[in-house]
DNA sequence: CTGTTATTCAATAACTTTGTTGAATAGTAT
DNA sequence: ATACTATTCAACAAAGTTATTGAATAACAG
């Protein structure tokens, strides 16, 4: 077959081999971790909740597919995603699904929608409000994830300390909860949370990634 | 293991699927192929050189992950991709797998570079030159692609009909030849066929899907 | 109703992917 | 040199993917 041995189809070859890499939701979800900052194999199989050995199967598939790469430092090895690219290639793909794949609107109906019935506030939205001292934002990942990069005034509460530590929140303002990405469930529940204890809150559509990869102001 | 059964990780899988979807080179090839228009099966078989079996099976894929969807037409099914912004998923999956696996540099130096040592001519370089008289579109698409679509006052010639049709191309203007995708081999073998024969010519950088995506002029 | 055309399905074999288990490797401290 | 920590590797079983083959299905013409 002619076609079997094209340099074309040798190139698409390759291509397939980088979406392939992305056909893993455990990598997805490792790519996301990556996405918040440079991390270790100890520090991404806690949070993804896999096996040394499966996290570093998956990290060896990112890293052979020029999707991660990584470094030594002592002991350990450091993995980040290889360019802000490929936080693109995620969220078109994420747009993607979520545009065709009817599956995501009945996960998002049944779990998400119960718990924040009010759209999220988008970028543009939130743009236009900071600095006005409507908003308090807060950010509900992990510390090490906010110290890599957080929104501009960002308090970080992770969601496990929210209920005993509302009082840092200011009064008055609404809050505008964010995390690692559009389907995080953290910000949902921070939100619910902050509901049920009489606060006005809404979460960000954004993850922190996409809010910097959109070249919006960030602190560190 | 709470995580398996979360919402958030069934998204994922969702997400995942698509991905893997796109990880097969022959569905990359069939989605360039729906990009320049809606086709039916017979038609992708023998554009794309797959058994009729395993273009259908292929193409059931793409249907059930959402990135295309079909229509009958009495007998023959009739195939499109779901929308534009599966094309820009394309794009991007293109651009990151370029700029990160060194093979694919490879296969370009061993193959298309010796083909076309002139950097190939930009979007917005093309865009500057239409009208000034300077430039003979060619577009190497069969001509049923160019039908459907096609940039403005582009002469279609099929590769194979080229070298003796080239009387039909203006005297002196340089000719810039494009064809399906950044990757497609005719419009590198346009080029070289032209500059066999004493012609200027270079290749445009796009296929006409990105043109078209760009939000540029196109005729049909 | 029958025959043709276009397409899809089911079953199969071969290959690939995934997660686990236990071993091997690399870097560091003593 | 030895022990410890962090990471990766190899082998394996189970599950999934791919291409092929032959059958089944849908639409149309006569």
């Amino acid at each position: 077959m002619a076609a079997k041995s094209s340099p074309k189809l040798s190139i698409l070859e390759q291509i397939a081999m980088v979406a392939k890499a992305l056909g893993n939701p455990h990598r997805l979800d490792l790519l996301e971790l990556l996405a918040q900052g440079e991390r270790s194999v100890e520090g991404l199989a806690a949070a993804s909740g896999l096996s040394f050995a499966n996290t570093s199967q998956h990290l060896q598939v990112l890293r052979r597919s020029g999707l991660a790469v990584s470094r030594r430092s002592g002991l350990h090895v450091l993995y980040r995603t290889s360019g802000d690219d490929v936080l693109e290639l995620l969220a078109a793909l994420r747009r993607t699904a979520a545009r065709h794949v009817e599956e995501i609107d009945r996960l998002m109906q049944g779990f998400f929608h119960q718990r924040d019935a009010l759209e999220p506030v988008s970028r543009d939205e939130l743009v236009g409000r900071l600095g006005d001292g409507t908003v308090t934002l807060l950010d509900v990942r992990p510390p090490e994830e906010y110290a890599a990069g957080h929104l501009p005034g960002a308090i970080n509460i992770p969601l496990k300390e929210l209920q005993r530590r509302l009082g840092e929140l200011p009064d008055g303002a609404e809050v505008v909860a964010y995390c690692r990405g559009p389907y995080c469930v953290l910000a949902f529940e921070a939100v619910a949370s902050l509901r049920e204890c009489g606060r006005a809150a809404r979460r960000l559509q954004d993850g922190f990634p996409e809010w910097r990869l959109a070249g919006l102001p960030v602190e560190t």
